[in-house]
DNA sequence: GCTATTGATTCTATTTGCGCATCAATCAAA
DNA sequence: TTTGATTGATGCGCAAATAGAATCAATAGC
């Protein structure tokens, strides 16, 4: 008997998970021979699989006719829920015996940053460690470092509100940019006010909570004693590599995050088209280590790379270190 | 030995019975012996099942510290797999469990039509039977008889395109409607020209494969030779019962299905402003009985209910059996 | 250094799960 | 009608997985 057993409240046995894989394979074939083949089991162990998990759950899950099977509505609602689950854990299961014995670095952060500043840089650092596999996890939702799976994060957040133990990557300047060539062919742009002639680009990002408005055209603007300005055109975009993607398209002057833009600055891409009016800005970038993970030589390898790249970032945008 | 093991390939042995119950627990509690407790077994034995796990998934999925117990990276992936999995399954067996002995009904349809037409309906039969529980599903998507929970489905569709075993519950004919108080306090709307001076709302449905003229008002004025005519204002809604309310509201002249706004029209909420103006549309409305819940008594009952319900409608709005 | 806490281990008893053989029900073809 | 084939249920016995009790090992705090 257990040791402690608080059957005094209706104590619910967990469902076996034999009992619903056995349960998942008949619901699929309708045929309890063919789910005995599939589990590799006799008809004999899959009968009684279904009748311990009827017992169980108190209902019948499938009705027998003689040369078929039937699902009962019980069974119908109870299939939702384990064919899904059932797969989702084996996946996880497969994935995670995959990448048994294989180093691996998983990393969170969020889309433009992914897509403007990692992974541009990350070939570098997969050929100088082919051992090491990199997974990114590109999504806007912050994840918390305790519960999930990825052994680092890059937050772009206040420097007053930085987690313990984050490493600064690099801070953050705004600055207006364009394509060369829109410029050769466009009027002079020489001063702030010359942008009236010139369609803005810039960012809605409704994903934050708070108003970024040091984002915005308008505190440009404003702060540079433009406040009434009006563009040829304004153009919105949800993403910060949207922005990036229409000037460098030649669509407008796009106001953007110098770290974001650095690789198209040092190419020739993109030009700051008023580099004595940049704007800082109270947000910086941060990489922060998950506890569990930053024993590990991989990990370590990769931050020691992404913080010297880092700094190649700072140089080239003129922060210092 | 099993019958036929076709282990030539690798066959990786699906994940073992209590050792994901244990592995959910030692995780959560991050401490084998209150992991123990809970599932009322010895701390010994959580300590094998997760042994077990690990060995079978070929990485340590715990640090075990002194007095601490940790997640490794492959632990948290795996976590997250499993705990919402788990809870899925537990949640829908403890559904199952509550219900059984219970007699239910659970009806799919799509939600203009639950709470235009059925719900306002439902409380006669809910008194009349009161040992019968429903479980509405208003959802758009189409759901598969088969697989899915559901025991009966209300479709809306072209009448050449019915599944078999469908039950006819009404045909479907396009009327303009107002409410009483824009009619009294607006300009005269005898004829079809007399709409211009007033507000027309209707349904863009874009959620809708193909699109659907016959619900459009310019399909209702072309048919009756007011092609050019425009309206003093446009109004659009995304759902028919929106349609309803701004047309109850006094907001303008709504172009309506018949069915849905029978019972406004009985109480004289809403009036047909050009009772002799009807159009046919070629969808009409249906009910499907699954197969294995067509025996049930409960269900039965249901479906006796509706087509009776579904008759007083025809008879409101006109239509012969 | 002592003690309390916590996970691992060993040994034994039990439970569980499975296969085999067989049964019962039913449908199809002779 | 009879006979054979198909399908799920059942009785029985064995083997393996699992649990419990006691004990060991490691270590953090005093």
């Amino acid at each position: 008997m257990p040791p402690s057993a608080p059957d005094s409240m209706l104590r619910t046995r967990p469902i076996g998970v034999g009992q619903l894989r056995a349960f998942g394979a008949v619901a699929r074939h309708l045929n309890f021979r063919a789910a005995a083949e599939e589990l590799a089991l006799t008809q004999s162990a899959v009968t009684r699989q279904i009748q311990a998990l009827e017992e169980e759950v108190g209902v019948a899950l499938f009705l027998r006719h003689t040369r078929a099977v039937e699902l009962t509505g019980a069974g119908a609602q109870l299939l939702q829920a384990v064919l899904p689950s059932l797969e989702r854990i084996d996946g996880a299961v497969q994935q995670i015996r995959r990448s048994a014995g294989r180093k691996n670095v998983a990393i969170s952060t969020w889309a433009s940053f992914a897509s403007m500043w990692l992974i541009p840089r990350l070939e570098a650092f997969q050929s100088a460690h082919p051992d090491i596999d990199i997974r990114i996890d590109a999504s806007d939702a912050l994840v918390d470092l305790e519960t999930s799976d990825v052994d680092l994060v890059l937050r772009y957040t206040y420097a007053n509100q930085v987690p313990p133990h984050a490493v600064p990557l690099f801070g953050e300047q705004l600055t207006p940019v364009a394509s060369p060539w829109l410029l050769k062919n466009g009027r002079p742009l020489q001063r702030a006010e010359d942008l009236a002639h010139y369609t803005l680009i810039e960012a809605y990002e409704p994903q934050h909570s708070q108003p970024m408005t040091w984002l915005t055209w308008r505190h440009w603007l404003g702060v540079h004693r433009q406040k009434k300005l009006e563009p040829k055109r304004w153009l919105y975009f949800g993403y910060a590599y949207q922005i990036a993607q229409a000037a460098l398209a030649g669509q407008g002057v796009a106001l953007t995050r110098m770290p974001l833009v650095a690789d198209s600055l040092a190419s020739g891409d993109l030009v700051e088209v008023l580099p004595g009016m940049r704007l800082g800005s109270p947000m910086s970038y941060w990489l922060i280590v998950a506890a569990r993970s930053s024993a590990r030589p991989e990990v370590q390898a990769f931050c020691a790379w992404l913080t010297a790249q880092a700094a190649l970032t700072r140089a080239a945008i003129g922060q210092k270190d």
